[in-house]
Parts: C-alpha cells; structure tokens; sequence
DNA sequence: CCTTACCTAAGCCTTTGGTCCAATAGGTTC
DNA sequence: GAACCTATTGGACCAAAGGCTTAGGTAAGG
C-alpha cells in the first residue's frame, strides 16, 4: 500500500499565523465556504505536521516568533512541497512582497484583507494545487513503470524514443537488430504503451532525454 | 524576405520613466555595462515606436503622467508583446506591486535602486527574454512549414499524432489506407520530420492536438 | 545446485510503413 | 481551354516493426 500520492481527504487550507484572533476569523470564514482548514501557532508546529498529501493551500503571516513566514517558504520550497502559499502580512514592504512572489508565492495580501478577496485568492490556490497534484500523480504513475525498466531497456528506450530504427540501435550497441525488438518489445509491454507515439508522450512528461546515436563515423577520419 | 522573428540588432532595454534624470541615469549605467538602451519619456512614446523584434526588456516606472506603468504593462500584454518588464517605482504599495508580479513582471524594483540590483535584475530579464525568443523563433519556423500542409494533410498528421495506424485513420475517414499513406508522406515531407518520433515533437512544440480515433463503435450498441 | 532475472540471438510469419510510378477527378486560376 | 492544386486510388516492392517460439550464457541469491 505505498502508492504514492493517494489523494486523502478534503482540499485543506493550512492557516499559520501567531495571532489567535486571525486564525479563528480566518478558520471561520473558510469554514463557512465549505473550505477544510487546520491551525497552526508557528511555522515550527506546521512543520512538525508536513505530510499532507492531499490538495492544499497555506495561508501564512509574515511577521510571527521563531521562523517568520519567508523563512517557512524557504523550507518549504526546499523540501519540494508545492503547497501553493498565500502570504497575509500586516506590516511588510514590498521588497519583501516582491521577494515571495519570485519565490513562486501564489498571492500576497495585506491585512486587513477583504472576505471576498482572500477566498477568490484561496480558491485559486487550490484549484492550481489540484491541477498540479494531478500532474504530479501522473508522473508518478509513469515513474513507476519506469522504475521496472532494467538499464538495457531503459537505453534502448532512450535511443528508441530519439527516432533511431531497430538497425541503428543495434549498431550502436553492438547487438543484433533481433535482441533490440525484444527488448523495445518489454518496454512498450512494461509501460502499457501502445505506440511509439505513447512511448514518446510517457518520455516526455517524464523529461527523458533522448540518447542521439552518436558519431557515426564509420572510416575514423578524426585528429591523425 | 518577410521570415517571421529575425533577430535584429544588440540586446535593447527600454526605459520608460518621465523623470528625465532618471532616464539618463538609467542609461548610463547600463552602457557602462555594455547594455544597450532607448529612452522614453512617457509610455504612448514607447507604443509608438514598438515593434523592436530582437531581445530585450523594459525598465518601466510606475507614476507617469499619461498611461501608467501599470497600464502599459497590461497593453503590452493584450498585444502580446513579450518582453520582460522590470519596474522602478518611487511611491508604490504592495498591492501594486503583487498585481503586478502576478501579471507577469520580472521584477518590481523600489527608487533609489542599487546599481548592482538593477544591473543583476536587467541580465536576468534579458537571459529570459534571450531563451524565451529562441523558443519562439523555432514555434515560428515550425508554424510556418505547418501552414504549408493541406487540410486533409494536418487532419490525417492530427491522427497519426495520436498513436493510430493507417489502417485506423483510413477506415475513420473512409477512404483507402493507400491514400492515408501518400497524405503522411506528404507531411513527413513538408515538415522535413524524418520519423513518427520527430512529428511528434514538433506538433507537441505547436501544441497540436491529437485526433483520436472516435467511437470505433462497430455494432452499435448505445441507447435503445 | 537450483532458481531467477537479464541479455543475447535465431527463425518464421504478419502487419505496417514508405517509395516509385501511374492515373482519375473535381476545383481554381490564368 | 490549359495549367495547376488537391484528393483519391492502384500496383509493385522493399524496409521496418512486431509477435511467437526456442535457447545459450552469465550473474545473483537461496
């Protein structure tokens, strides 16, 4: 059962903010679009959560104790969580708004913030999270075909999908031309492909690199 | 000679601010730095001269009298002009400045700025704008051999894009699986694409939509 | 020693794809 | 009407891909 990425649970907006009375009137209106949320004093306590692996969003002040909310989207980034961000600040100046949108923050509000402005931004958040999350799992999926390939197909592959015919490979590599169709034939089997245009479509969302069949000098006429 | 894109001239920045003094110091530094640059002083000058058709970006002010930098910002959009924008504001706020990252500014930088800031902001944009051109000149070469295929052509590439046979795409079009190979010989030939694997590519690159192969309902079998 | 996994390879047969040459037919343009 | 583009199809032929079976050799693990 370790699949990766198994969607759990409802869309969760993480709200990590010092101010009690901020998290409550945060948590309050989310809750009543029908939005999840889960509270968080610090962003030390968020951390020690992590793990969520359904679609999400955090809302995060900037100014708090212990790691202030740039520092948080640092860690975050770092640790590859894609939890689009929404920072909230009362007190920031636009270097530092501007610093967090070119980390990739999804907005940057500024307290006191409208009602209708924070859900349009959180329901933009999760709805990009949610795109990205399939993404994701699709990956994944193919990863893990992938990850059955051995080395030999995996090289075969790479030629395969580089546009090089079964000869070509099988020059390449020094084999014959029959054992690069069977191995081309347990890729495509291992990857459920139908074509060599899926083949190439998997590749591609996997940013596998083609492998180009090489010098194909045959007389050597290079340096003397 | 109307080739689409032909790079013309040295990297330019474009500044555009109405404070005369700032323009010249904007200049100086830049050509200091090798960078070359043309000066406006409000932002209908700058639309007036466009159609700049090699790599560059734009130092924008936010306060101008006329169009704003903000305003202008989203004309450059709606027109699709490309370049990277960087913008120097002396009395912004940080809404401003989010909305403005959010469109799809550079950077947002704040009066006075440092050279080195500035300096490290315009290579960014111009690197970016660098890359972004290259992508764009390939999407054109490809666009226009595109253009160059009859419209039984694409519609019969848009199926073999999708993994389907010829056999497949004649039946689907009733026609005879001959006829669906002169056509793909055709394509193959206008696009210079020496394999399915290159087709491929080159429509992914396009964005050209697979054709699937519809219903293949033999004996029908729907409703009642 | 046995098993398993992997790479290798041959033979045989079928399906697909691609090329050359040739031809008919409907439209458009000059 | 002549010239041209486009879509269509046929035949012949070859190259490439793929399925199926059989099988030798090697390395790792029990």
């Amino acid at each position: 059962m370790s699949t990766p990425s198994q969607q759990n649970s409802q869309p969760t907006v993480f709200i990590v903010d010092d101010d009690d009375s901020v998290r409550k009137s945060l948590a309050r209106l989310l809750s009543t679009a029908n939005i999840q949320t889960e509270s968080f004093a610090s962003a030390d306590s968020f951390l020690l959560r992590q793990n969520h692996n359904g679609v999400g969003a955090i809302i995060l002040d900037i100014r708090m104790p212990g790691l202030d909310g740039m520092q948080l989207h640092e860690q975050l980034i770092d640790h590859g969580n894609n939890l689009p961000v929404i920072f909230l600040s009362g007190h920031a100046d636009i270097p530092t708004s501007v610093q967090a949108m070119r980390r990739g923050a999804m907005h940057f509000l500024t307290k006191p913030v409208g009602d209708t402005e924070l859900l349009q931004a959180v329901r933009e958040a999760l709805e990009s999270h949610a795109k990205l999350s399939n993404e994701i799992a699709e990956q994944d999926a193919i990863r893990e075909q992938v990850k059955a390939l051995t080395t030999r197909e995996l090289e075969i592959m790479r030629y395969v999908i580089s546009g090089a015919i079964n000869k070509q490979v099988a020059v390449q590599l020094n084999i014959a031309e029959k054992t690069v169709k069977v191995h081309r034939a347990h890729v495509m089997d291992k990857l459920g492909a139908e074509s060599i245009v899926d083949l190439v479509r998997l590749c591609n969302t996997l940013d596998i690199t083609p492998l180009n069949i090489s010098p194909k000098i045959s007389t050597v006429e290079l340096g003397d």
